[in-house]
DNA sequence: CGGCATCCTTATAGATACTG
DNA sequence: CAGTATCTATAAGGATGCCG
């Protein structure tokens, strides 16, 4: 086996291809991880309320991206071993410096909606 | 054919869940997106320019984008009439505004590869 | 409560070949 | 040069049910 295909996937998956906003992507690309994210700039949440503020999304999908997001370092899972189980999530540092992007993220998507309602 | 599935997307389609973050992200939601845009902050590009500067999305990936781009009044695609064909891309004045989105994500991305090369 | 495993459908992305 | 069309493979996503 050799360089038969998926080229250019591979290219990107293996790091950068040349441009930081790609790196940025693959961490925070999926479509749910900036909204997940956003949310919990503000505090730790349990995943109920995750799923609550994102209810455009599946449980599934929260719980899959959720993971993505640990494993790059973005967020904490918090397992407390009690009864019922309770799960809360949390930004680490890494996650809290995504800050800006989330932030500007929020501001453009609110002055994309007052222009839509004005139209 | 009634209200049968889709039932999330579906609202996620129609504008708002409740969260101005996924207002931005139905926008420039795409994978390939964001990094289009910041490629033409930089000033009007030719679609082949466009191709080699994002190798890892093929040019049909960059097309169906840069449409979908063009149909949210991001960018403006500019024809000239004369051979061999030449056609540029460039960003409206709504596309400008997401500088500072666009911009946080490049900055970020270059301290995670600073992070990644130190580790 | 907070998942995870499974199954299944649909959407998406790639390769390739062709056109104005 | 700047796409478009088609075809296929893969993966994303949803529904459901079970478990700690």
């Amino acid at each position: 086996m050799d360089d038969t295909v998926t080229t250019r996937r591979d290219r990107r998956k293996a790091g950068r291809t040349g441009c930081a906003v790609e790196a940025t992507l693959s961490v925070i690309g999926g479509v749910w991880k900036p909204v997940l994210l956003f949310h919990l700039l503000e505090g730790k949440l349990r995943f109920n309320a995750l799923c609550r503020l994102t209810p455009s999304a599946t449980p599934r999908m929260i719980t899959l991206q959720l993971r993505e997001l640990e494993a790059d370092g973005i967020i904490n899972r918090i397992v407390y071993p009690e009864v019922p189980p309770k799960v809360e999530y949390e930004l680490t540092e890494l996650g809290r410096s995504l800050a800006p992007v989330l932030l500007s993220m929020r501001d453009w998507g609110q002055r994309l909606q007052m222009l839509e309602s004005a139209a």
